[in-house]
DNA sequence: CACGTTTTCGTGACTTAGTCACAGACGCCT
DNA sequence: AGGCGTCTGTGACTAAGTCACGAAAACGTG
């Protein structure tokens, strides 16, 4: 790993997507992008600020989300390992703002790649161009998707698949009330209530901060309930 | 207007955008792509299909929505003059399908541009990969837009602003109930009730299919309430 | 440990939105 | 005019969001 990041070229190799690009077209990312190291929690961009590199997450996820004058927030979707933001794409070659801010998860290392190489890459690779559309076809979906649960779908089947999501292997999680709240862009008094009625039923273990799921099946028949 | 069909090219002094292009890249355009034609109420794209040619509307609009199984829809916005199908675009080299789809409000005419030539295009001119990505960060705003009103506005305020959008010079609108609640992603008869208050208030007179604004800064003044 | 502080959670009362099941009303067509 | 399909109105109910609290749990600091 340390000699990879020396290299300042390896790191294209952890991107099976990017692999099928030629060698000089990988010797260009390698050379003309830029390693960075972010701590978690950290605000990636927000409205307003003009997008300056096209940005590929090495490690970690930045979340993306939208704010709301009342305080009230909703997660659009996560970018991980592998991924690039779309919004600072479209933003890279179009000179609008964002409507939605980007905030570290967890610590977050990722490839800066500057405006020039990115289209220089645009007009000689194909495969690049597919790599890129790609990643824009997945977020708009993701966008899509999220527009139908919040204009159509029940919060408590939305809760219940969002506390499968995010259960480890153990089943727990860690997360307040106002957490998932934010992630469905809800109240927190809302998922206080129906994480109680859950409770009622068995089916969750509560504790300040934790969640623990107890019924993984009787969530996962809400989840896919219609 | 005939000549222009005729000849084959000139579509593309049609939008200012494309007007940037070098005189080969317009060619290009002029002659590898198709003018079509469509009636109002057509199918363009639904989920499922797969995505063959990159699409500029000529004149007319096509309304992208997603419907959910109970039979609600929303609007999530609509391509016209000038603008290009940012579904099909992302879908066109990444092979994914859709999850909205698309309809003609009006009798459409468009530019279907081959996979290939688009790809040629991508390429080799850097203005048109910015007239793309420009018109795919509309898009994102767009959506972007639509996610923030269903999850943090009120229903009167964003029924407000669509009548204000929707109404012709002579404040009339000729739309059902059940279309405004399809365009906000709500129920028919949560906008009846709210209508039937804005003829209570004098703020509009209503007939059957047909809607006409009174008072518009009443309706103003609450779609620009917080 | 005792204390105050901050964060998280619980709850009742109320408003707004969505659902369901109708009934009535309006155009349109023959 | 009569019939029919579409559109609109309404009551009763459920779900979701808001507001205003207060209680309980963690946290830090002397």
């Amino acid at each position: 790993m340390q000699e990879a990041a020396a290299s300042g070229a390896s790191w294209v190799s952890r991107f099976p997507e990017l692999m099928v690009l030629s060698q000089d077209d990988r010797d260009l990312l390698g050379e003309r992008a830029a390693v960075i190291s972010l701590p978690a929690g950290q605000t990636v961009f927000a409205p307003g600020h003009p997008a300056e590199q096209f940005l590929l997450v090495l490690d970690g996820t930045v979340r993306v989300q939208q704010s709301a004058a009342s305080g009230r927030e909703i997660v659009l979707y996560r970018v991980s390992s592998g991924e690039s933001c779309i919004l600072t794409t479209a933003c890279l070659l179009s000179e609008d703002s964002y409507y939605a801010e980007g905030l570290t998860e967890t610590p977050v290392t990722a490839v800066a790649v500057p405006r020039e190489a990115f289209d220089a890459l645009m007009a000689r690779s194909s495969r690049f161009r597919q790599f890129v559309f790609s990643n824009y076809a997945q977020r708009i979906a993701a966008l899509l998707h999220v527009v139908e649960e919040v204009a159509f779908e029940r919060i408590d089947k939305r809760l219940a698949q969002r506390l499968l999501e995010r259960a480890g292997e153990d089943g727990e999680l860690n997360a307040t009330h106002q957490d998932l709240a934010s992630e469905l862009g809800s109240a927190r008094e809302v998922v206080s209530r129906h994480l109680k009625e859950f409770q009622r039923r068995g089916w969750v273990d509560l504790s300040r901060g934790r969640i623990a799921v107890v019924k993984r099946d009787a969530l996962a028949g809400l989840a896919a309930s219609d």
